[in-house]
DNA sequence: AGCACGCCGACT
DNA sequence: GTCGGCGTGCTC
């Protein structure tokens, strides 16, 4: 018999084994065998009749049995086709971690193909209360959190078995088998775990469906809620996404009928009290709503967050508080460090920087900003009295990025400040307006239903904004998806994006050309103009574009890109496809 | 991605 | 005279 099993290579192709008499393989199940001089360890996705006499043995089995199903293997090959990346890649990012030695374990449970259901969006104030007491008397479920911290805190809570690498490799292997024979109710895990064998019923969760830790870099290079979505159809399990401020795509299928949307009675609302820090940013970091909401949460002893951004980078006026942007994306241009130069960082046109504002004519554009430091630094300065800190939990004034907000959840907050919520509304991304208004949710959410939040910004008047403040979210999505509609962004529209590093300037550039030339007759796709990147490696230069396309753009630029990503040729540069950038 | 094989500089 | 740089080519 042979055996045709795939590795963790960025190689399309499954490579071909003998396998021994007496050693019994079936699809799914991971092997040792010899590649390159070295023993690795494959996925078999294929087990067929013949000698194999020129081939080369499999050395053993990893396991006993197959981990994956067949369906699971498909699923893999349908996200790797997806993404433009490897079979193998994905596949193998997906299992847990490899035993030292041989490993006895019991096959997954067998398909249970149904009625696929329709999938679930909680948006609601009690979705993760929810989800929790239906984990306590449910059935098998998997719960996919966006980051290690959450898969931890939510393991802790529900009792559950954790699939991610913050668990030690024998505790993830043990709850991945434990979850397939039924032994244990609940997993939780991040991407990683997302294949995990459930017995039917199942239920599949994921948790804070719009936060970008669900497609980090790497394989499998797909969001994690598009392979869930789909796994659960294959499978017929329960999808059940979880968001009080879900992707615009979420939102937009909910409206096309693709998800039910649960709605519940808006609950209490805190007040959410607009700032305007025109002229005051620039020397302290607390207009005076914030300062007073600090100093009465600290009288009450009750505690306060103060949510910074990392870095800003975009050109704002003083004056109008005008964004600069590009005309042509509709994104804010990204100030760049060295030269007086905007860059666009969709269609990666740079333009040198005007004198002044092209909205109201003022001469006082400036990139502007403060970081967790600074701002420590001052309110320290501030309140001398106040336990201020960027890392002690228990302190009174707690400085950190959005994701303070997630780890204090269920802790009812006195205020939370958005220092400069015009980071987070000028970040040159087309998902700006969403990332703004999820923060806003969520630091609602934080204080309610006694507390109060403080937005430091020059654009009060902001969709985003509004909505929040009103508890409105139809109106966000509305505005959103009009938005995505006009200039097409997802998920009217998809993006991807195409880079070519080269040793040379000349040889990036003749690579992005060669590139450009191979796509150019290929029907619905938009080419934005190439620029210079960002050149990873030390030397080098690289150039990447934009493309805009129909859903199916991954099959429309596989072909045609195919000889540049298949192999390295003498002279060419690396070219690389990002499909659904963020 | 590794890792090997393959032709040109400074050292035991 | 060798050791070794990483350039390109293959891995069942």
């Amino acid at each position: 018999m042979i055996a045709d099993v795939v590795f963790d290579l960025p190689l399309a192709h499954p490579f071909s084994y003998a396998l021994p008499a007496g050693l019994v393989v079936r699809p799914g199940q991971r092997v040792r065998a010899p590649l390159a001089g070295r023993l690795r360890v494959g996925m078999v996705v294929a087990v067929r009749e013949g000698t194999g006499d020129a081939l080369r043995p499999v050395e053993r089995a990893v396991e006993s049995a197959p981990i994956l199903s067949a369906a699971a293997l498909e699923l893999c090959r349908w996200a790797a086709e997806e993404s433009l990346s490897s079979w193998g890649a994905t596949v193998l990012s997906l299992v847990p971690p490899p035993p030292k030695r041989a490993d006895l374990v019991a096959p997954p449970p067998p398909a249970h193909p149904g009625a696929p259901g329709v999938p679930e969006l909680w948006v609601d104030a009690g979705r993760d209360e929810r989800l929790a007491k239906m984990l306590r008397d449910g059935g098998a479920a998997l719960v996919i959190t966006p980051d290690i911290e959450a898969a931890a805190r939510w393991a802790a809570w529900v009792d559950a078995a954790r699939l991610d690498s913050g668990a030690t490799a024998g505790a993830r292997r043990a709850a991945w088998f434990a979850a397939a024979r039924g032994r244990v109710r609940t997993v939780v895990g991040t991407r990683s775990a997302l294949l995990v064998p459930l017995p039917p019923p199942a239920t599949v969760a994921l948790v804070d469906e719009h936060d970008p830790g669900h497609k980090p870099p790497g394989a499998p290079r797909l969001h994690t809620r598009e392979i869930v979505m789909r796994r659960a159809s294959l499978e017929s399990s329960r999808v059940l996404l979880l968001s009080a401020t879900p992707s615009a795509e979420t939102w937009w299928r909910c409206g096309a009928g693709l998800i039910r949307r649960r709605d519940a009675p808006a609950g209490p609302w805190p007040e959410i009290v607009t700032a305007d820090t025109r002229g005051i940013l620039r020397n302290h970091p607390l207009t005076l709503p914030l300062t007073r909401a600090i100093e009465r949460s600290a009288r009450e002893a009750r505690r306060v967050a103060l949510i910074v951004s990392r870095r800003a980078s975009s050109l704002l006026c003083g004056e109008c508080g005008h964004v600069l942007r590009c005309p042509e994306c509709g994104v804010a241009l990204a100030a760049l460090r060295a030269g007086r130069a905007l860059r666009c960082r969709l269609c990666v046109r740079t333009r040198p920087t005007p004198d002044r504002c092209p909205g109201c004519g003022g001469h006082r554009l400036a990139p502007f900003g403060w970081d967790a430091e600074r701002v420590e630094a001052s309110v320290r300065r501030r309140f001398p009295r106040v336990a201020v800190s960027r890392t002690d939990p228990r302190a009174t004034v707690l400085i950190g990025p959005a994701s303070l907000l997630t780890a204090l959840r269920g802790e009812a907050l006195g205020a939370v400040g958005i220092v400069a919520l015009d980071a987070v509304l000028s970040a040159p991304d087309f998902r700006a307006g969403e990332r703004a208004f999820a923060l806003l949710w969520a630091a609602a959410e934080a204080v309610a239903p006694a507390g109060r939040v403080v937005v430091q910004t020059l654009l009060p008047g902001h969709y985003a904004v509004e909505a929040a403040r009103a508890q409105a979210r139809e109106r966000f999505y509305d505005t959103e998806l009009e938005f995505r509609s006009e200039l097409g962004y997802p998920p009217f529209r998809r993006l991807c994006l195409v880079s070519a590093q080269g040793r040379s300037e000349a040889e990036a550039r003749a690579g992005r050309g060669d590139c450009i030339v191979a796509l150019a007759g290929v029907p619905g796709l938009k080419l934005y103009p190439p620029a210079a990147g960002p050149a990873t490696p030390a030397r080098g230069a690289r150039w990447h574009f934009t493309i805009k396309g129909p859903p199916d753009v991954p099959r429309l630029v596989a072909g045609p890109l195919a000889p540049f990503l298949a192999k390295r040729r003498r002279g060419a540069p690396v070219v690389e496809v990002e499909v659904d950038p963020s």
